[in-house]
DNA sequence: CGGGCCCTTGAATTCTCTCAAACAATGTGG
DNA sequence: CCACATTGTTTGAGAGAATTCAAGGGCCCG
């Protein structure tokens, strides 16, 4: 049940929440002018909603403004697997508007806010900016880089690696977005989203982030977690986030 | 040790082997003139090469002509995860031109012909050609729902399961590209291939196929792999193939 | 004939899972 | 304000899955 675009513009593009962050690139006058017209609305997800549906067709592709939500898919035996979280400025259902049916589902992890583009419009957009395009492209292979990434965690690290990467990879992008005090951050995941990233049952996930608290090297109490020793973090997980490079944005 | 191109041309554009097989689109006149002036040369890569090595910095763009290859990421500890495997129509290098750094290798399984592109010339295909700089995004974008699939093989399916995805997922891309013979397929993969893309074990992997043989629902012998039961094999693997669409490629 | 590559099998060990239960924190309605 | 549900975290114990170690076999090629 996606919820609806509704209306609603708290933010005209020249306001763009995402302008101020120095995580992300500038636009030009031109394309912000086409951004603008681009962009027929906004959308308000609860959190726990549904924005895309596996298997649905939907005309609409997302940018996010502000709030978490995670892209994933299920098993009939209803296991899940989360392929990675949405964080503002990412962009959302470009895979449905290139290729048809969404072969995954994304949900809001806390509310948030979503920029609305109509997916038929996508080919005006490579017509008249190529610059964005590029960006567009950008943005889908900086997708698949991370997928890849997480891939090799998953089929080669061990639990404990796993969740180190995990919890950096997490922090890394917040930090990017500003959402980080100092060493910690305020997240809405439980250790169920963890596990279910990792693919790592529940209750091993918890024994094997206990066992780095254990070891003060995060602590993660009340949806704050902290990275109390980033060193042997990084150790542990056997990497290390990339420095920050200017991001795009549509 | 990255091969170097050569300015080998066996293959002019308006006779590119692909042009032929129907799972590809065709391109209008305008965008095969461009294309033909965008391709430098071709490179002939043999088994076993590193066409690209994870931390490089490469001007080169890839198009599969022929031959298999793979991607994969290397742990530390030389635990090495398949990401994905690279055949005739496959873009290879994306991530590379666009993100900088390649932050994966790609190996080839087979002797292997490749279509050579600069990188630098990329930004001048998305300002002539917007239709194909739509089908890079397209390819892009569907590299990364592979992925997606795979993260969830490894991460929630079973070993068995896992094994009969990998067989029915690389038989029917094989298939698109006319590489089959009715059920069977002659392909350059070892055990330790499908061990290090399954985030399995050499050993286990070994004991799983044999199950499959076993249950005559695969037979895999001398490079030579046949869908015995291919209806059972979708019901272990949990998955079927999609049917095909039309693919671009340039 | 020897070496290299790949496949196969056995046995012991380790890791991770499932099942089960309890606890903490939060919120709701009576 | 208390009883009770709900959600998320924690722990123990036994079972199961997959790993590592070890070794042997088949096949091809120089």
């Amino acid at each position: 049940m996606p919820a609806n675009p509704t209306p609603t513009r708290r933010y005209p593009c020249e306001k763009c929440p995402l302008q101020g962050l120095e995580a992300f690139r500038e636009f030009t006058a031109d394309e912000l002018e086409f951004v603008s017209h681009f962009k027929t609305g906004e959308l308000v997800a609860e959190a726990g909603t549904t924005i895309f549906a596996e298997g649905s067709h939907n005309s609409h592709l997302y940018t996010v403004l502000s709030g978490w939500g995670f892209r994933f898919k299920m098993l009939e035996n209803g296991r899940r697997q989360i392929l990675n979280f949405a964080l503002a400025g990412d962009m959302i259902g470009l895979q449905g508007s290139l290729l048809g049916e969404m072969q995954h589902s994304v949900e809001a992890l806390s509310d948030m806010l979503l920029c609305v583009f109509e997916r038929t419009r996508l080919p005006e957009l490579y017509r008249r900016f190529p610059s964005l395009a590029f960006d567009v492209t950008w943005l889908c292979s900086k997708e698949e880089q991370i997928l890849d990434e997480h891939l090799l965690s998953v089929g080669q690290r061990s639990a404990q690696a796993r969740a180190a990467y995990l919890l950096l990879f997490i922090f890394s992008r917040a930090e990017m977005r500003g959402l980080t005090q100092g060493k910690s951050l305020t997240m809405p995941l439980t250790q169920q989203h963890v596990a279910d990233t990792l693919g790592l049952s529940l209750v091993h996930t918890n024994r094997v982030l206990n066992r780095l608290s254990r070891g003060r090297i995060i602590s993660w109490q009340n949806r704050r977690l902290q990275i109390v020793n980033r060193k042997r973090l990084v150790e542990i997980a056997g990497w290390e986030p990339q420095h920050r490079t200017e991001r795009p944005y549509i």
